[in-house]
RNA sequence: GGUGCUGUAGCUCAGUUGGUAGAGCAACGGACUGAAAAUCCGUGUGUCACUGGUUCAAUCCCGGUCAGCACCA
């Protein structure tokens, strides 16, 4: 690839599916323009998911400096809002060294909330969450569908009621300010002070379908359900309800 | 060789006391602003193994054939 006349600096993103290439491919270009990469990847940032999430082998870590890539614990907390601030702060230190910056990874609202930037929020209260969760197992969706149609009618107007996840979102800002969630919503465009370049690599499905299954024998040689076995009694987390994951813990419990 | 069970969607299986069939998963399409590899919505996929018979009508009942599994020789 010969990508010229960029503006700097410039960030370039490479996104598409799962087992496309995207890791060689940055290398790849990291190595081109002697620069680093930034994952866009959610499920990478946790060192404990290295074989499930196909993690960077070691060397090539070793050839090309990675951000974000098994930078979390499983039981952090983490959330797009943090990912862009940490981003795009590191992003000011980076382009003073490089001109150019690679990210690449499969998480499309992530790359998005850097590239485009989201709506102020405040971050999710623990408590609030958790009130918010409560209700939702103990009455159901239908609680929650009546809780925001009361507090927030304009999203409850457009949103996918049946969506409870969305829904406890909402409720849960609602809750924790006082105002409407979709008061937040503003769409605002953010200003970014830096160019960027996106490349969607894509294959044929069926070549596609073809290295995910054979990624996912190398996956279960390179131990796998060993992996998945250290990672059970954590099976509740967030990061853990990941494909691939979820899948070998129903095995473990013979439900698959 | 004998007996029994099984054969229905890409997979695992329901079901029809006879009126040409449906769930989950997968697939495909779409939505989604701090839980996003998550979550949600939509679409139906079919010689009901094959072949005769009974019947107005057979995926279903009866016979035969084939395939798989189990047990007995």
């Amino acid at each position: 690839m010969n990508i010229k006349n960029f503006k700097v600096p410039t960030l370039l993103v490479i996104s598409g599916p799962t087992a496309v290439g995207k890791t060689e491919f940055a290398i790849q270009l990291a190595k081109q323009y002697k620069t680093v990469i930034i994952s866009a990847d959610s499920r990478q940032f946790y060192k404990e998911m290295r074989i499930g999430t196909a993690f960077p082998t070691p060397e090539e870590l070793n050839s090309i400096p990675h951000f974000f890539v098994g930078n979390l614990s499983i039981q952090d907390y983490y959330s797009v809002s943090k990912y862009e601030q940490e981003v795009l702060q590191l992003l000011t230190d980076l382009f003073m060294k490089h001109e150019v910056v690679v990210m690449t990874g499969g998480s499309g609202l992530y790359i998005d909330a850097v590239c485009k930037g989201i709506d102020e929020l405040p971050d999710p209260d623990a408590e609030v969450r958790k009130l918010v969760v409560d209700l939702f197992e103990k009455e159901g969706a239908e609680a929650l569908r009546n809780q925001v149609r009361i507090l927030d009618p304009e999203f409850y107007q457009n949103a996918d009621i049946a969506n409870y996840k969305r829904l406890m979102r909402a409720l849960e800002v609602c809750w924790q300010t006082g105002k409407p969630y979709s008061w937040f919503l503003k769409q605002t465009q953010h200003v970014r002070h830096f160019d960027m370049a996106k490349y969607y690599l894509n294959r044929p499905r069926e070549i596609l379908f073809d290295r995910i299954n054979k990624r996912v024998d190398v996956m279960m040689e390179q131990g796998l359900l060993d992996e998945v076995k250290t990672l059970y009694p954590y099976k509740c987390l967030n990061a853990l309800n990941t494909v691939g994951y979820k899948e070998l813990f129903d095995y473990l419990d013979h439900k698959m």
